[in-house]
DNA sequence: TAAATTTTCAGGGTTTTTACTGATTATTAA
DNA sequence: TTAATAATCAGTAAAAACCCTGAAAATTTA
């Protein structure tokens, strides 16, 4: 081994960053360079250390994680980017290797899987449990209308179709003469649709469309 | 080990499957219980013999691999489908998973990444090389535009970023900041490849990207 | 029927896009 | 080495979108 693996820990609980410190510190290949609390810290952090590779929590303060893929990916396009997390939901799986995520690993994984995922990215592959793999292969090529996520979100009809209208592109005038509305009921529709989904840029919208299929 | 895992072998190479069938029977875990020829003599030998794995080469007289694997999948879905091949471009990739394939190994893969690779699959995980699966991930989502559909109508590189950002639903002001450029520059490009396409609304664009395979 | 949800629309200020025209600097091809 | 193509950026005025707050009908649900 000529270059240790250089790590980047982020994640807002001390604890857990601690004990992922010591474990890879304790490996012969790999050593932590530095850790950061949040997105916007991974992001100073990321341009002080150049890391290998990034280990980042989905769920953060502030940024989210997977905003934070984006904007590391942007600073240093040579990091990979590990995500350690609990969510098991394939939508943040999605969306983690979407935004350019290397790799996910779950919380509860063994810690030679950690290790496996650590080392696989840092030979710029990617690493995905395989369980996790079929789930991401499996919502790519054979994906059902989603009901679970259809019942959190639950978008009225009129919204549905302002949504659709949007992500294909279509203007509010374009929509609202479609629909026969004023252009103002149109906004309210999309802000309410945006609210409802979380999302705040229309390109979310768009993403969000293609997700749930009503494009 | 209570079942042996039930493997049926598709290849027009004899000796291949001679030696694949001596190589599987001497595992403790599996046993080839047929032979195949053909995509066409495939499927009859998985209606009789019920196979829990299929070996498949791609490239086969008459029927190609890519068709049966669905013909397959139509008639025994429980049966998952194991492509092994000399081919490592990713279409060949993306269209065996796209059409229900649980497997892609190459046949230059080290002997223990095969059994691994059946092991998988019969415990109904999906198993791709992690090179593999690189590429597969890269092609999903950073593919780029394949390059027959370009030849009509022929945008420059910096045309096509930006058409993809904009049917993404990037702002005009999201995507200068991607790309580093100011707006100005943005807003040439865009109005050049709605030109050059012939589209007027933002709506057309989408949609023209949408077909062209670049979204 | 009463309450909640959905659908509809308005005002107003800010930001962004659109649709022009025009132009300089690489890079590439003939 | 010209000539063509590609990529960059500017100015400007009108149109559209965005982001608020607020609110009245219509419909559905309890």
């Amino acid at each position: 081994m000529i270059q240790k693996t250089r790590v980047l820990l982020v994640d807002d609980h001390t604890i857990l960053r601690t004990g992922l410190r010591m474990f890879f510190d304790s490996q012969a290949d790999m050593v932590v360079v530095g850790e950061a609390v949040s997105g916007e810290d991974a992001l100073e952090k990321v341009q002080l250390h150049q890391p290998d590779v990034v280990i980042l929590d989905i769920s953060m303060p502030g940024m989210t994680g997977i905003e934070a893929i984006a904007r590391i990916k942007q600073l240093t396009p040579e990091a990979g980017i590990l995500m350690l997390t609990m969510h098991e939901a394939e939508e943040y799986l999605q969306q983690a290797m979407q935004a350019g995520a290397s790799g996910y690993v779950l919380k509860k994984a063994a810690d030679s899987e950690l290790l496996e995922a650590v080392r696989a990215v840092a030979r710029k592959e990617i690493f995905l449990h395989p369980a996790m793999t079929s789930l991401l292969i499996q919502s790519i090529y054979h994906s059902e209308p989603k009901e679970g996520l259809k019942k959190t979100i639950n978008l009225t009809s009129r919204e549905t179709e302002v949504l659709k209208l949007v992500a294909l592109g279509h203007t509010n005038k374009e929509i609202s003469e479609v629909l026969s509305v004023s252009i103002k009921t149109v906004e309210t529709h999309k802000s309410r649709v945006m609210e409802k989904t979380g999302c705040v840029r229309r390109s979310e919208l768009v993403r969000y469309a293609m997700q749930e299929g009503y494009i």
